[in-house]
DNA sequence: GATCTTAATGCAAACGTTTGCAATAGCGTT
DNA sequence: AACGCTATTGCAAACGTTTGCATTAAGATC
């Protein structure tokens, strides 16, 4: 079985030096001198000693650990199932290890009202990421201003007091539009929410290249939950009521466009010769459905990698602005 | 902005009373007059008072944290891509929220060889969830002998010294392919990585049925990387030099599944009736794909609960034993 | 050889909780 | 009036680090 804990002490003790020393030598301080660094430092490796978290965080008042909050907007405690989301949380903890930080996934279960209370003066949490604006906006606005350090993913173009890095979903959205028409489509479908924020901007970017092209008469736009059930059902729906009157379907994001896709599979209706399709996200059913699906992609590495870094200047104490990520257009065989 | 952090020993003579008598009260210490106890909450509240979760634990001993290390078998650091895994991650999270504890996202990557040394002797957590046995087998033995709380999502069914909890892969296997066998299929496949714990399971549970129906000289195994990229490559380089001699898959996978089923589609492969699927997991994909996929479910909301059930009787001191999980059939249109 | 400088190490306090034990107050019993 | 009992509360130590400051050792300078 295990050996009692060994403590920096006792390690100090082993090393025939004081507990500051071996402290000292085990970060790594010039203070001390090479050699010794080095002799204590394997000594650790071969007792398997390792530093007390707690007791470091106590003493340091930092905990090198970022807290990732998933803004569920379900009130229903529910797990998340878009893939995409659950991508971009992967990148985000690559980045996050890859800084030296530890990464505590967290909820607005967990967090409660005060986050700021919770993960900062509660000495969880160095700072926050919070993924997906939802509709608390309330409670992001208030951490914010309370002075936690903290970066979301979201739509970077929100008027907000904190800061936000997204990709772009105007230009996303008018450049699917664009493809769309430009593979002759006429009439344009949006099929998603144009309440939320991201999903809205992609929506005006529908709407901006659709006016722009004197379609706007022949447009729909069709509201659904963006979930593929959803966007199943709801084209299901439009077929029986309204029969085919659109040939173009922009998704706001890639499972609503495959729920879209079936509904016209099974009714026969051919992708992408009646219907064009463009999703969003380049999840990696994307590629593997058939047809495969024209989509726009998110650089989620790019987003992980871009939110930790702009964290930990945060952190560091100077200010930060939003920024917006490139997205790309990925041509298959729905277009 | 924000005032100064208050401290318990702030709080208390803000109460009027001495430090113990506020932590009692906090911790609802029957000790403490009701009365007081209520007063003292309250004031916590209106404060924005929380603790000093580094102290506590330093103090307490325990973190009240459970860390859930994604075991990849990928060398490359990369991100997870595979939606099942990162449900069971999520349904993982949801079930140790609900017993008042944290979730610390960690990985190989972060820790290290020694992962007693590491989450326990470090006090990051007091438990882990291994999720994949992966190939470091060797790591999670060692954890365990060392005496760590641990639990593992495997298969049950594989000989260790820890406490697995998992789906009945062998079952599943059987039950997938005598499903195959019951439409008609004589001539099964069977795609994934027999090598894999897990997966191997599913594999012995294919041959058996195969052999019962002394289908054996007409079975197949194709073994792949289990990606769906993999799935797609090899069943149409399989097509190419073999032609097509199987009328039935049993992939590993609802993902493999779906990467042999695009390239069966793109060679005008009817599905149900040339060949029939199976896959495993049933991921939301499975539903909306078309034709929509049959599949073995695995029920990850159990998972996630059991799993941290048993680690919780484990640091509770008590011995636990692994588990294995019904698994169900979901017939579609695949079949 | 006394003094100064620099390099390396040690001492002890502090981070904010929790809890065993001691102390106090209130009240009934003899 | 002294005592014992119970219900509350407070005192102070301990959890294991890190770090400002003091100390020591060793070499350099006059």
């Amino acid at each position: 079985m295990q050996q009692k804990k060994l403590k920096l002490a006792d390690l100090a003790k082993i090393a025939g030096v004081s507990t500051s020393t071996a402290s000292r030598a085990l970060n790594d301080n010039p203070l001390i001198k090479q050699e010794t660094r080095e002799r204590i430092q394997k000594l650790a490796k071969t007792h398997n000693f390792s530093l007390n978290a707690a007791a470091s965080r106590l003493r340091l008042q930092k905990t090198k650990v970022i807290a990732v909050l998933i803004n569920l907007d379900a009130e229903t405690e529910q797990s998340i199932d878009d893939p995409f989301l659950l991508k971009v949380v992967s990148d985000i903890n690559l980045a996050v290890n890859r800084q030296g930080y530890e990464l505590l996934l967290s909820n607005s279960y967990m967090a409660g009202e005060d986050w700021y209370g919770y993960f900062i003066d509660g000495r969880r949490a160095d700072g926050v990421i919070v993924v997906g604006q939802g509709k608390q906006q309330a409670s992001i606005e208030r951490a914010s201003s309370a002075g936690m350090p903290l970066v979301v993913w979201g739509d970077p173009k929100t008027q907000a007091g904190y800061v936000i890095v997204g990709s772009d979903n105007f230009l996303g959205g008018q450049v699917a539009t664009q493809h769309l028409l430009d593979k002759g489509c006429k009439q344009p479908l949006f099929l998603g929410e144009p309440e939320h924020a991201e999903l809205g901007e992609r929506y005006k970017g529908f709407c901006s290249v659709v006016e722009r092209a004197n379609l706007t008469e022949r447009a729909q736009l069709l509201k659904i939950d963006i979930t593929s059930q959803a966007a199943y059902d709801s084209i299901n729906q439009k077929l029986r009521s309204d029969g085919l009157d659109f040939d173009g379907i922009f998704a706001c994001s890639d499972m609503v466009a495959l729920g879209a896709m079936k509904a016209l599979k099974e009714r026969y209706v051919s992708i992408p010769n009646d219907v064009l399709i463009v999703g969003f996200d380049d999840i990696a059913m994307a590629d593997v459905s058939f047809p495969s699906l024209t989509t726009i992609k998110q650089d989620t590495q790019k987003a992980g990698e871009l939110l930790v870094e702009k964290l930990l200047t945060q952190l560091a104490g100077e200010e930060v602005e939003s920024s917006q990520l490139a997205i790309s257009l990925v041509e298959r065989q729905s277009s």
